[in-house]
DNA sequence: TACGGGTTGGCAGATTATGCCATCAAGTGG
DNA sequence: CCACTTGATGGCATAATCTGCCAACCCGTA
């Protein structure tokens, strides 16, 4: 574990951070050689970069639309009394409904949170909200919007130059 | 290349698929211990898994924060006339801008589309809007939301038993 | 010029991936 | 009940990759 330094990324760091976020499982030969190194410091550095933290993980994307998921909604909540019990409580019960694929606390007069789902059809999105969702203690409001069509989702984040 | 099969996956298809969403780098042995299943098969199964279009790709994840992204924003767009042309030509602009994390077209009486951002700051945000999102022709209304905290994100998608 | 810190490239051994083939299990028809 | 077919498994040999180590190199400084 290393504290998080200065951050100087030089050149060759930025480039693989852009290929790993492309091609999450390139090899170590093949990301040296397009980046213009030879394997072992290349190897190093992506090492460095995981371990400082800045490489959180990795990711196979799975097609959600395959598995039978053919329904992507944003929910907006609101909790009627903003006490960090509340909140931590709904957090939690939140990420233990495994359609629920992101929450995010927002900001916004009506809304405190947005949750990204993803269910089967208007059969699941009705009972995961009425059985799941609706019932846990705070929330107060409910309004969602469905998604027409992903444009595009899982973009990697830009790292300039 | 294959057709999409009926899609038949089997408990051996389906931990694959779980553990490669958590650990895309995972090794093809180890993930053959952990699926209770010799190297050979496992790799022939997670190779056709890969042809067949589920698996979509890997990415690393690479923490936005670290990088200088210190604002994420749900962005709401309102289109002024309904054409295709329009659409097609927002979704182009907007796939052009690196700070776009996600784009999505969604239900909702004043908008049409939900993006994504991420920028350094309030005056990336700022710039970000009015130089290149506000211009683009047909976008009438912009509304945006901050993300306070962002709970959870880049959850896999369930792969029941 | 000599020194020190940091990085590179190459090499050897360990680990992993890949293709091939015999074996096995399940289902079919004789 | 026994061939026979189909599809998947496990093991093996080979190829490719990863990993740790060390000498060489670059660069700023004394």
């Amino acid at each position: 574990m290393k504290v998080p330094q200065p951050l100087a990324l030089d050149r060759y760091d930025r480039r693989i951070l852009e290929l790993i976020q492309q091609e999450g499982r390139i090899s170590n030969q093949e990301l040296a050689e397009r980046i213009g190194l030879s394997p072992s410091p290349c190897l190093r550095r992506l090492r460095a970069l995981e371990e400082s933290g800045l490489i959180l993980g990795y990711r196979a994307l799975v097609d959600a639309r395959q598995l039978g998921y053919r329904l992507m909604a944003l929910v907006h909540i609101s909790m009627d009394r903003h006490t960090p019990e509340r909140f931590a409580n709904f957090e939690r019960q939140v990420a233990a409904l495994p359609q629920v694929q992101e929450c995010l606390m927002i900001t916004g007069q009506e809304v405190d949170y947005q949750l990204k789902i993803r269910v089967e059809d208007m059969d699941g999105y009705q009972q995961l909200l009425l059985q799941h969702i609706t019932p846990i203690e705070g929330v107060s409001g409910v309004h969602s919007n469905f998604v027409l069509r992903p444009v595009f989702e899982n973009r990697g984040v830009p790292v300039e130059l």
